[in-house]
DNA sequence: TCTAAGTGTTACATATTGTAACGCTACAAT
DNA sequence: ATTGTAGCGTTACAATATGTAACACTTAGA
């Protein structure tokens, strides 16, 4: 038995980056696979951490799904899990569940009259990606060939 | 003189919305300006609440800026500051800023490719943008004469 | 006058996030 | 062989965020 009126944590909305969090991230999808000690020095300019302050944000990262590491003889190596691109489109995902019904394209409105996209990108964009479905379509059928 | 070493809270990012804070802002942006009373109510089914907790939750709210309450009589009438879409187009900015160098061309590229947003929807969405700023146009010349 | 509706204030639990100390193990240099 | 140290595991602690609520106070209306 639950007593019903307990404060109940947040299930399983997906897991933000806090701003350590993000500094690491950055990092690693821009510099590709790297030690805890790689992480430490790049951040340290800016970022000053200990030893195990870094390696416990490196060890919540891959917690939280961001990370995975592999052992290099006794050092970890992490990689990010998912293309820095990847990540925001889902988080833009669950706005778009949360706040506009579903409807990217209420969100993709938004971003227009709200001048976070212009109409010019938006067309642009929008040839781009017309022009890569052709090219798609045509190099598949190459491949039957 | 500040300890270097020290804990440093989340400076400013946008204030995010937990779990309850979402449910009452859903509602009072559908039902707009609401007592708490009401709010409590209409989320009784599926969030029953004591009082005291949904007057916290949207005193809170109102202490991010999400809302901002009008006296009547002796009651608090709570409305939301900004539009459901303002807000997630806000988030999104901050996502696009922290993902993907600002660029917002980039992320709706990547919605697409992650399937979030179709071609079919993306050439719709143009259309529609563009006719608008068609009519727009027209319009304000109409206005001018 | 007394009650109820409505507000103010305070508190507490859990989770998250930043920060770090401490301790153990194995490899490398003396 | 001994020992320093690089690198990991574990544990902890403070600040913030969020959900939840009790209790006290005020005032309009029965």
């Amino acid at each position: 038995m639950t007593n019903p009126s307990t404060p109940r944590p947040n299930p399983m909305r997906p897991k933000n980056l806090g701003e350590v969090e993000q500094l690491v991230m950055d990092f690693l999808w821009t510099h590709g696979p790297s030690s805890s000690e790689a992480c430490r020095e790049a951040l340290a300019s800016s970022r000053p951490m200990k030893d195990s302050t870094i390696r416990t944000v490196l060890r919540r990262l891959e917690d939280k799904g961001y990370l995975q590491h592999e052992v290099d003889g006794r050092t970890f190596i992490y990689k990010a899990l998912d293309a820095r691109q990847n990540v925001a489109v889902r988080a833009v995902k669950s706005i778009i569940d949360r706040f506009c019904g579903g409807s990217a394209e209420q969100l993709v409105l938004g971003m227009v009259d709200n001048a976070v996209l212009d109409r010019k990108q938006l067309e642009r964009l929008t040839r781009k990606i017309s022009e890569r479905a052709e090219k798609e379509k045509s190099s598949r059928k190459e491949g039957k060939l």
